[in-house]
DNA sequence: ACGTTCCCGTAAACCGGTTTGCTAAACCGT
DNA sequence: ACGGTTTAGCAAACCGGTTTACGGGAACGT
């Protein structure tokens, strides 16, 4: 696959064994140099010159001086992998997901969790690899990944793979997935959030509503109590309850947390007879989605439909109109998990617990407004 | 910083000898096991053990079974550090930006090139990992990095870390910024694509144009011709000077390729008393700060002001109204960048070029129309 | 002059795998 | 029964660093 990280320029013709004794002689040429190479050069030995870059106050001065000029000279450059080896320390971070790569980076809400994530890491010097599922499997990337503490975001507790983690001995943190009660984790108030959002729903005089949540990665959790859907769905419920309303299964719709997810979610649900007043959707790049399928549908927001999203992602403002949403701490979640992480080793203080809990709130924008005077009681079909 | 990867669960209390015995037992108990584990415990050499998982058809069937059974037992996984150290292949591939981790995962434009990245990555077993300057240096970053090969991105011909890693012997792929020509590189053709998009807007009447530009990461490299803006510009003045319009340098505006970016800069230039009746901006984040700029300001687009992006981001089909834009193949640059630097050791064939240029075209959407009548000629304050 | 301490620097073990000879036994044909 | 070829597995070198234990000499105190 990879060709050999050192090798000859141009291709000698002649004899075997000529070609070979000159490729020797650009194979040296261009060797990356080592230590034992800045050793000998320099006269010394080689923890000599690892004392030199790493502890100069165990040597003398000017011996100092004279290895860095050889190593420069010699331009040496610690191999890394090495010096990961030989200090059982990666200086890595590793954010694992059960998703694919290609759709996490598509989503702009993780691409605000990993900006968090790489602020903190690049404060502590620590450097960032992404983990995700190898051919199919996720088991084989988190045995091939070589980090020191390990993210998991959004991976349920029915993974077996949070196992696997646990039993590597990798300080490790939950994020948006609970499992063991008294197991790194970082998490947010799911259930305020999404109650506060759909209170100021019913507040504008809606009750008939459109639920819009989040699949999730493996099929069977969908009904699990602790995955992000139904959180977020209990406390939608639960202001709706407030006022008699109970929003039935068939006004809930599930999709990929995406645009495209957000479109033909709204557009499946209303080819079923939904005509609701508002719009309760799970992330906000399916509120975006939704925005979009109404639209397509003739619908004018906030005018004849109501959309309320749930994370205000950067572009929740940037949307027409702008979006009403759930806030959470996107970025702020990926540096406290780093910092989770990063004590995760032998607990510094077993009293202080390791699960952190951000607050949410609602932003009101645009996309809210009074539910429409026609459809007060009964749903008509408009479009 | 990190602790150890393997740690006494619990702090035994009593005096420090018994406690240091204490945890080396648990210590012994909780340690991951080695290859030497398994091998004693199966009672073969390391080599045999090695050859059971790598090359089984070395030893015989019942030999490999019963090594990975004993393994399996064990829990046994092999170290990847010390892998890669003796194999010298990290089997990674990173992905090197001179801006910070957090602006670049801010960019959606670069998310969807990572996802290209991550697709061929994935397929070809590789993980990846991101490098940027680390405390505020990129060489530094890159002397850390223990990566197989690495795709360079937006790194202008004047960083001083293109020689580094020409010298470092690893494989690398520039990215959007030529150097040396025959030099491994992923380009598009911006120039065309630009003069698409100014041609189409002189087609629908306009002759008063503001260009909002992407600012150089080094300050320096504004005025460097191979610079992603000025290639753009080049291929925006081309077709104004088709029609005998001239684009002057008060009529370009640079920032940071993101929605504030672009917002920042409309703003200004409409401040400085520009009143154009077409945008142009270098990306679609930039485009979508335009638009909303715009409507801050009162101007109705396109009916008022015509806004054409460069990018095509999956974002600009659900902006209001859809973005007109210049495609470029954002995902399948990145997949191609792999291609280029997985075989990027022993250039396999000379004669094929290392470079590969992508074409782009122009993708006509909701945010152009005809110039508005009024405006035809005389450009007066509206707002 | 004689320990004692401190300062510099070295040799060697070690991290945990892979890979290269090499050997001993099994197999083979005659 | 015997040389020649496979086959199965081992010992040891190696990858390129870090770290520990130790030794020689200079400085110091008395």
């Amino acid at each position: 696959m990879f060709a050999a990280r050192s090798y000859t320029v141009a291709r000698p013709l002649g004899s075997e064994r000529i070609s070979e004794a000159l490729e020797a002689l650009v194979e040296q040429a261009t060797r990356r140099s080592t230590i034992a190479d800045v050793a000998r050069a320099a006269g010394v030995s080689k923890a000599a010159v690892s004392f030199a870059f790493n502890t100069p106050e165990r040597l003398s001065t000017d011996t100092v001086a004279r290895i860095r000029d050889v190593a420069a000279g010699l331009d040496y450059r610690p191999d890394p992998v090495a010096r990961m080896l030989a200090q059982r320390r990666t200086w890595t971070v590793g954010i694992l997901t059960p998703q694919a790569l290609d759709v996490i980076f598509a989503n702009p809400y993780f691409g605000e969790f990993a900006a968090g994530v790489a602020t903190a890491a690049e404060a502590a010097g620590l450097a960032v690899q992404f983990i995700s599922p190898l051919h199919g499997s996720l088991a084989r990337a988190v045995d091939r990944a070589s980090v020191d503490g390990i993210i998991a975001v959004g991976l349920g507790a029915d993974h077996p793979e949070i196992g696997q983690i646990r039993r590597s001995g990798i300080p490790y943190v939950l994020v948006d997935s609970t499992a063991l009660p008294d197991e790194p984790a970082i998490l947010v108030d799911d259930e305020t959030g999404a109650r506060a959002a759909a209170a100021h729903l019913v507040g504008l005089g809606h009750r008939s509503f459109l639920v819009i949540g989040i699949e999730p990665p493996s099929a069977g959790a969908a009904a699990e109590p602790a995955w992000v859907t139904s959180r977020r769905l209990r406390g939608y419920r639960a202001a709706a309850a407030d006022v008699g309303i109970a929003i039935q299964d068939d006004a809930v719709v599930l999709g990929p947390a995406s645009m495209e997810g957000g479109i033909e979610a709204f557009h499946k649900a209303w080819a079923a007879g939904q005509r609701p007043t508002a719009v309760l959707a799970m992330s906000d790049a399916m509120a975006i989605g939704a925005l979009r399928a109404a639209r397509e549908l003739g619908l004018r927001v906030p005018a004849d439909l109501s959309v309320v999203g749930f994370d205000d992602l950067d572009v929740a403002q940037y949307t027409d109109p702008p979006l009403t949403t759930v806030h959470q701490p996107n970025r702020q979640k990926g540096e406290e998990a780093v910092r989770l992480v990063i004590d995760g080793g032998p607990r510094r203080n077993p009293l202080e617990p390791a699960q952190h809990q951000f607050a949410t709130h609602l932003v009101v924008r645009g996309s809210t407004a009074v539910v429409p005077p026609l459809r007060q009681e009964v749903p008509d079909d408009k479009a």
